[in-house]
DNA sequence: GGTTAGGATTCG
């Protein structure tokens, strides 16, 4: 109710106002988005008469007073207060100088008129949009009890003008699509400020101009085309054009301009109005947006730029170094090989910010942009990983200058990327939410890059965690390559690939189940699969000591929730949450359970009753996941890992939307919670003798084939377990003397790791498997 | 009730 009466008849203020959170003093306020745990008091210093907007809509200025008690010298005594929308009706008429009233979900912003009127150096708004109560504490109280009305929370019906319709002096409410936008950028006076130019149907467009503190209340625009709602901008006249300025009151949304994606709001504020008739209004001007791409920029890929171009690059940061006090250094990729010679700007190695053996391997894919001036500011602040969209890159064409010097005339110009100084054409770095479309976009790219990778030579992380870490005859799929000895093969440069026959005469790890790791195809790292100790210390320590914060986070509908107590060493509280379906049997082996404060033991036991069981953990308002040290899913007994880098987890709500059907397979699960499934794989160094040489090769891409056993498997099957120490002892016996081993025919390929006179060459064991199984 | 900027390439 945005308007509320108090009486003294139903007891003292203080209590009538539990719920509506904690008193904050004038001196306290903070320039924040509507805070709605906090309440401020005052006293009705002044009341102006309502003025109208140009939207049709009012506003009502009263001045507020902290305290009638006790007389303040301090100028922050009194502070200016600007009521919009519907709520004016009722507070003007209801409101009465002296008035004491309690303001909630209010909005503090910075006073434009402090220095003149002495008042607070903040000012408060309030709009029904926002959520704002006003509680009225009226000294007249006999008089206004009659006027005590349940005001039901009705909307502000926002009216929206055409861009060719707008007049100088107005604030109006416009809807447009971006044209045109120069991202956050530090203003030369106190505020961030941001242009932006706006078209509509109307034929019309309008440039804008929008200043806050706060950068993150700023337009959130990622690119041109997206579709942008402006509550309460004013009109004004600049160099004979109509220009808008940001008014008291002001809001944004923004959305994606694509057709089709969902129309989520990107917000300036906490709380907003959006209803069914905003929607049409996004999806018209998507499909007029749409209808008229010749307005908007293409997107430009790193394969497809043209030498002397200006393009926005959509891409990942790699790594980055400083190259001077004007410069840094970006090293991005897009997933798109650049087809023109590059120019590489000369950095030492370890002034290179990022992960080394990403460095490495994404290279041939990677570019080297240099960003000056007022960019390097927001240049070292990136974190290798991030997203970023660089607007207004500069594609240079430069001859080399060794060739300059030899009079090579006709030698391949080189490309160089800068990012000029200042903020002409857009020009800016801007780092991107993983969940907007682009980034999505971008990842697909960037991991079709890397499994069309998959098969390239190299593989260091590999090798890294390879280095660290402490008969039967073998079917090959490349019988047409004549057998070679290992003499020969270590001979020979790499990379290449090799038939051979020789013996098992040591494999590592030999404590097998040490050979299962889990790997994460996105980034390609492996890890040690957690044991069973550790597990049990990170559950209790992650999920149990939170558990029991008492409150269900909000819309919980969807699942049933159980809990108790358990009292073993301390006393811990289990929460069991039941999903509900639409299922019309429901097992427990097709269930899904959500567990919270549970031990291994009984994380064991629920994963043995039921299909699907999740371990969480309370957050305020959320259920969320543990660390992803912690499987994020135990499916039909398997144990589900997620990479903790390449990972992006979501609250555990977004389930809900599996809810409707019935697709619980763990790629669906691991999808909508943004988790980045982990594999397990086998891998395993095994050295190799033929009497004319001895080499080590790994076996584990392929290791399951190798085998016929899957890795997953193995660890949840003792059966598997004591089969492949078997097959272990049955190609490298223990016990007998090496020349009686038997031979093993495989195929081998070579490949080199590492760089100048650190490469060396590695082997692997590829396309082969066990054959004659069944006897072991 | 309004300083900042007010789209407008390029040193590197």
């Amino acid at each position: 109710m945005p308007l509320q009466q108090l009486r003294d008849a139903d007891g003292p203020m203080e209590t009538q106002l539990s719920g509506c959170g904690e008193w904050i003093e004038y001196d306290k306020l903070q320039l924040e988005s509507a805070a709605s745990n906090k309440y401020i008091k005052g006293t009705i210093l002044m009341k102006y008469p309502p003025h109208e907007l140009g939207t049709g809509e009012k506003v009502l200025k009263i001045v507020l007073e902290e305290s009638t008690t006790q007389p303040s010298t301090s100028n922050q005594a009194s502070i200016n207060t600007f009521i919009f929308g519907k709520l004016v009706e009722d507070c003007e008429s209801i409101l009465k100088q002296g008035d004491t009233v309690v303001l909630t979900n209010f909005q503090a912003s910075k006073s434009p008129s402090a220095s003149k009127d002495g008042r607070h150096a903040f000012q408060l708004e309030l709009s029904d949009e926002a959520g704002a109560t006003v509680f009225v504490c009226s000294k007249t109280g006999a008089d206004s009890a009659a006027i005590i009305r349940k005001t039901k929370v009705v909307m502000q019906d926002y009216t929206y003008v055409p861009l060719n319709m707008i007049k100088d002096g107005v604030t109006v409410n416009v809807y447009g699509v971006v044209k045109f936008f120069k991202q956050p950028y530090r203003s030369k006076g106190t505020d961030y400020c941001m242009t932006v130019t706006i078209v509509d149907p109307s034929g019309a467009k309008l440039h804008c101009v929008i200043f806050n503190a706060n950068a993150d209340h700023l337009p959130k625009i990622y690119r041109t085309g997206d579709v942008v709602r402006f509550h309460r901008i004013k009109i004004q006249e600049f160099n004979s054009e109509l220009q808008a300025i940001n008014a008291p009151g002001f809001s944004v949304l923004t959305f994606d301009g694509a057709l089709g994606v969902p129309a989520t709001p990107r917000a300036s504020s906490k709380s907003y109005n959006f209803t069914a008739t905003d929607l049409q209004m996004v999806e018209e001007l998507r499909r007029w947006a749409n209808a008229n791409t010749s307005t908007f920029k293409t997107t430009v890929t790193l394969a497809d730029v043209k030498a002397a171009e200006y393009f926005d690059l959509t891409c990942q940061l790699v790594a980055k170094a400083d190259v001077d006090r004007s410069a840094v250094l970006l090293k991005v990729w897009d997933g798109s090989k650049c087809p023109h010679p590059l120019k590489d700007v000369p950095v030492e190695r370890s002034g290179l910010e990022g992960d080394a053996s990403e460095i490495t391997r994404l290279g041939p894919l990677t570019v080297d942009v240099l960003t000056y001036d007022n960019h390097t500011r927001t240049a070292k602040s990136l974190k290798p990983g991030t997203y970023l969209r660089i607007c207004n890159l500069h594609a240079k064409l430069v001859a080399g200058s060794s060739e300059m010097r030899s009079g090579c005339l006709g030698a391949a110009p080189k490309m160089e990327f800068h990012l000029h100084g200042g903020t002409a054409y857009g020009r800016g770095i801007m780092p991107l939410p993983t969940d907007c479309e682009d980034v999505r976009q971008l990842k697909r790219s960037l991991e079709s890059a890397l499994s069309s990778d998959q098969d390239s030579m190299e593989d260091l992380t590999l090798l890294d965690v390879l280095n660290s870490s402490s008969g039967p005859s073998v079917l090959t799929a490349h019988q047409h390559i004549n057998p070679k000895s290992l003499g020969e093969v270590l001979h020979q440069t790499a990379p290449r690939k090799h038939r051979i026959r020789a013996q098992l005469v040591n494999y590592e790890p030999r404590a097998l189940h040490q050979s299962v790791k889990l790997y994460c195809p996105h980034c390609r790292s492996l890890q040690e699969v957690p044991d069973d100790d550790d597990l049990d210390t990170w559950l209790l320590d992650d999920g149990g000591a939170r558990a029991g914060s008492g409150s269900e986070p909000h819309g919980a509908g969807w699942y049933e929730t159980t809990v108790w107590e358990q009292g073993d060493q301390r006393l811990r509280q289990i929460t069991i949450r039941f999903v509900k379906t639409n299922r019309l049997r429901r097992t427990p082996e097709r269930s899904t359970i959500l567990v919270e404060g549970v031990s291994l033991n009984e994380l064991y036991q629920f994963s043995e009753t039921f299909g699907n069981v999740i371990p969480t953990a309370t957050r305020p308002d959320d259920l969320v996941l543990n660390a992803l040290s912690i499987p994020f899913l135990i499916q039909d007994g398997k144990w589900h890992y997620g990479c903790r880098r390449c990972s992006d987890p979501r609250p555990v709500s977004v389930l809900q939307s599996l809810t409707q059907d019935d697709t619980w397979e763990s790629s669906a699960i691991a999808k909508v919670l943004g988790i980045q499934q982990l594999s397990y794989v086998f891998v395993m160094k095994f050295t190799l003798d033929d009497g004319s040489g001895s080499l080590d090769a790994f076996l584990w891409d392929g290791a399951e084939t190798f085998f016929g056993i899957s890795a997953a498997d193995v660890m949840i099957s003792e059966v598997l377990q004591e089969k492949l120490t078997r097959i272990m002892n049955r190609l490298c016996p223990p016990k007998t003397s090496p020349e009686d081993y038997p031979w093993l025919e495989c195929c081998l390929k070579s490949y080199y790791v590492g760089e100048g006179l650190d490469q060396k060459t590695c082997y692997q064991v590829f396309d082969s498997t066990l054959a004659g199984l069944e006897a072991i």
